[in-house]
DNA sequence: ACAAAAGTGTTACGCCTACACCCATGC
DNA sequence: GCATGGGTGTAGGCGTAACACTTTTGT
């Protein structure tokens, strides 16, 4: 069953670089490469993308088949199409990036454990292709976001407590925040609601109050319009 | 020639939306598609990649070969995949915005006046493909980027007066600014340099100085690092 | 009672915005 | 000399960042 063109074409590959929190520190979703080439290696999820499949679709697709996860948020991030990236010939990288909340954060018992894990994004072991780069620049996207947009709904349950969701932000910074201001901001523009319940932490101290966000479509599909996307792609101010 | 390979595979296209300032307004380069589909159509320029070539060196080669343009600034956008975007099949088109000075703005002769056009962002004609949502989230991403880099070291000539920037500004946001205000904020950080030169105008008033980006790259290839990009894409703040 | 974590307001500083007059040149 | 456009400084408001104490609950 050959595929046969009049021009050559390339082929097309869409991978994500896919973020939460773990222990309130920063993590990426690496799994390890079973062929060639870079077999053994530790790369980004992804795959080829089927005939007329969006690259964004793909990228769900292989997130479910390698890990079980579903249901994760997703955003384009950049094309990679340097010459020599996949020593397989041409091929061209449409890189995403996706959050996922902790409660999912467990990976399908289908794929050993050894074949798929959580990884700091401070201490990232050597990665296949050009994955190194992809996650570097899907790092940078990701903390230029947090600022503008409440990134936080995706990397948190439904309900959660301030000081959760302050240690998302200070995990995807990588710095610390005032409480009080922290607070201040999330409150105000109304994108926070608070939902009157609170939770019993069994620990000593005040039960904190739970919080959700307002709800802009949580689950599934990038919302485009961000530009300092490489807007997206934007600066850091 | 045909290519033949195991598995179906996309035809790659890079497309560019090209912005310059004429008459201080910003416009968009248009080409009226000469084949199908949507011939007679308007369409902003691009084409085919091909095989191993990078889909940034694609759109500069189209854009010499179609209007004679060379050393536009580049940046890639976004890769447009939705199905159906191309009537031909599976074409995956990666979109990139490119600036370029008003003094290069002359189109090739080669290129019939008919055949290639500047049009004012703020009055398009129907645009072929899904060229019309490209332009939209290029001109986006340009104002988003205008806030942070100094792009208008690529629509300017290497000296320019202070008033020209600032219509440059005005002319890519669509609103008025403050002179002294503007002033003030190009002329921090250092990125702008005075010349020492002035213009001599021939008009009545003052002869007004010249000033110079201190040029961090002019000319060519894209430099990475924004995001936002799509923060990319970013968002309007 | 003591330790741990939650909740809450005020102040100071810096940045950004608004705003008007004088000067140089050509006609 | 007059009209056109260039050049310059200040004051006020807004938003942001810094900062400490009180309350709750479990041990």
């Amino acid at each position: 069953m050959p595929y046969v063109y009049k021009y050559p074409r390339p082929a097309l590959t869409a991978d994500a670089v896919v973020f939460t929190i773990v222990e309130e520190r920063l993590h990426v979703l690496l799994i390890r490469r079973a062929g060639e080439p870079f077999a053994g290696c530790w790369a980004v999820p992804g795959g080829f993308c089927r005939e007329n499949e969006p690259a964004a679709e793909a990228v769900k697709r292989e997130l479910a088949e390698e890990t079980g996860i579903t249901g994760v948020w997703l955003e384009q991030l950049k094309t990679f199409d340097t010459p020599g990236r996949d020593p397989r010939g041409w091929v061209v990288s449409v890189a995403h990036v996706a959050l996922i909340n902790g409660a999912r954060v467990q990976l399908d018992s289908a794929s050993d454990a050894a074949d798929a894990r959580w990884c700091p994004v401070d201490d990232l072991p050597p990665l296949a292709f050009d994955h190194a780069q992809i996650v570097g620049y899907a790092l940078q996207r990701l903390r230029n976001k947090l600022r503008w947009d409440n990134i936080g709904s995706q990397l948190l349950p439904v309900k959660f407590t301030m000081a959760a969701l302050q240690l998302v932000h200070e995990a995807v910074l990588g710095c610390t925040l005032d409480k009080r201001n922290f607070q201040k901001r999330m409150l105000e523009g109304a994108t926070i609601r608070d939902t009157g319940t609170t939770l019993v932490t069994g620990k000593r101290g005040p039960q904190p109050r739970l919080f959700a966000f307002v709800d802009r479509s949580r689950e599934g599909d990038a919302h485009d319009g961000d530009c300092c996307n490489a807007v997206s792609e934007e600066r850091m101010p």
